[in-house]
DNA sequence: GAGAAAATTAACAGAAAATTAACATAATAG
DNA sequence: CTATTATGTTAATTTTCTGTTAATTTTCTC
């Protein structure tokens, strides 16, 4: 589940919004120090972060600034008492996503975190994929077909993973390098072709779960 | 540059929008009836979208709820006079990915749409492109024409692609060999023809939606 | 450190697509 | 109306890409 950071330091507030979100199934982080949170958003493993302005220690509008300089792609909402448009447009500038004035609505906020993890595609971090009669379970490793288990060395099952997270999409082979084999890989890219092979064999000799475009990688439909 | 179309029936707001967006250098398309802005918006060539609630023929939310369920994933901001909490959450549930009460400050509403092109990924904006009953999708590199899908090799892809997106210009033999096989290639121009052709053949014998231009070149109208 | 498992490289055959070539047909200038 | 040129169409050829297997190297396990 989508990971959300709180950065806010008004405790009546920062406990009202983490439970809504917690209602709702997200993993919550909370900070009430501004440069506590910024270290702890400086991880990058969160997939929203809702930012105060003005916070002990380290004021929001500098929070962000720095995390976008430092490439984190959280999309960050920032939430402040000034409805200033002053604000609102610093706000955007220094790389925030989208920008609230209290007093807000809980259901408002929940629809706007809502909407951007859609736009981002990022609420795809679940244990369990399921794709046809193939079960995945990513924690354990694990895959089952049917009623049976399929046995899959590890680059088989992290290359099952990525094309099933990127559904219909046709990923290149320079894709499924980068991101299985990591950047500085600069083997052959025919290693795809090989693990796709088998990959093929050991889910379905039969059915072509997994397509190939010629020219460009593979997919799975 | 970005495309953005404002679906709005107030002139003046419509007017102000359009200025503001236009002097940044943004290309700006605007609609001023619900339903001729939806059909707009449905050709999937726009980044952005504003989307005025209460408009004539077609309201904003089934506007909204339609793009999203034909996989238009243009950025769609919605704009109303209503600032309530419960449209604000119905917006985002029908797939908005911003909500803007009026009134706004312009410059509020450019750093939203900076903020929208920003936080999207640029390539998504052309992800799905239509063309009379021919929908391409270009991630899962599939084109569908009414309801059967079309098998077409990538040369015929990258063309029909190409052709779409320049729709209504005549593109030259050079032009499209330079945009589609690369500056360096030194072959025989007639090599398109023989695409175009099988193209034509592919996407429907009888129609031609494909058009010779003697002496210049092809387009699609 | 030996043995097993997995990952990678290498090689080759077959298939698919791209390109060339050749001829047929249609359009246009004179 | 004819000659010329551009395009349509088909077939043949060449090139590229992928599937597949086997051999080699690396990693892991005991």
């Amino acid at each position: 589940m989508a990971q959300i950071l709180i950065i806010e330091d008004e405790k009546s507030i920062q406990r009202m919004i983490e439970y809504d979100l917690k209602q709702i199934g997200y993993n919550v982080d909370s900070e009430l120090d501004g440069f506590e949170g910024y270290k702890k958003a400086s991880s990058g493993k969160y997939d929203v972060i809702i930012l105060d302005l003005m916070l002990p220690n380290m004021n929001g509008m500098d929070i962000c600034k720095k995390l976008r300089s430092e490439e984190v792609s959280s999309y960050i909402i920032m939430l402040t008492a000034i409805d200033d448009e002053y604000n609102v447009v610093q706000g955007f500038e220094v790389g925030a996503d989208d920008y609230v004035t209290k007093p807000f609505s809980p259901r408002e906020l929940t629809a706007r975190i809502k909407a951007g993890l859609r736009g981002r595609n990022v609420d795809k971090k679940t244990d369990v994929l399921k794709y046809n009669d193939i079960t995945i379970f990513q924690s354990s490793y694990e895959v089952v077909k049917g009623k049976i288990i399929v046995d899959l060395t590890l680059k088989e099952f992290e290359l099952l993973v990525f094309l099933v997270i990127n559904k219909g999409k046709v990923l290149s082979r320079e894709q499924l390098l980068t991101n299985l084999w990591g950047f500085t890989y600069d083997g052959d890219s025919r290693i795809v072709d090989v693990h796709i092979f088998k990959l093929r064999e050991k889910l379905d000799p039969q059915a072509d779960y997994i397509k190939t475009v010629r020219g460009v990688g593979y997919k799975i439909i």
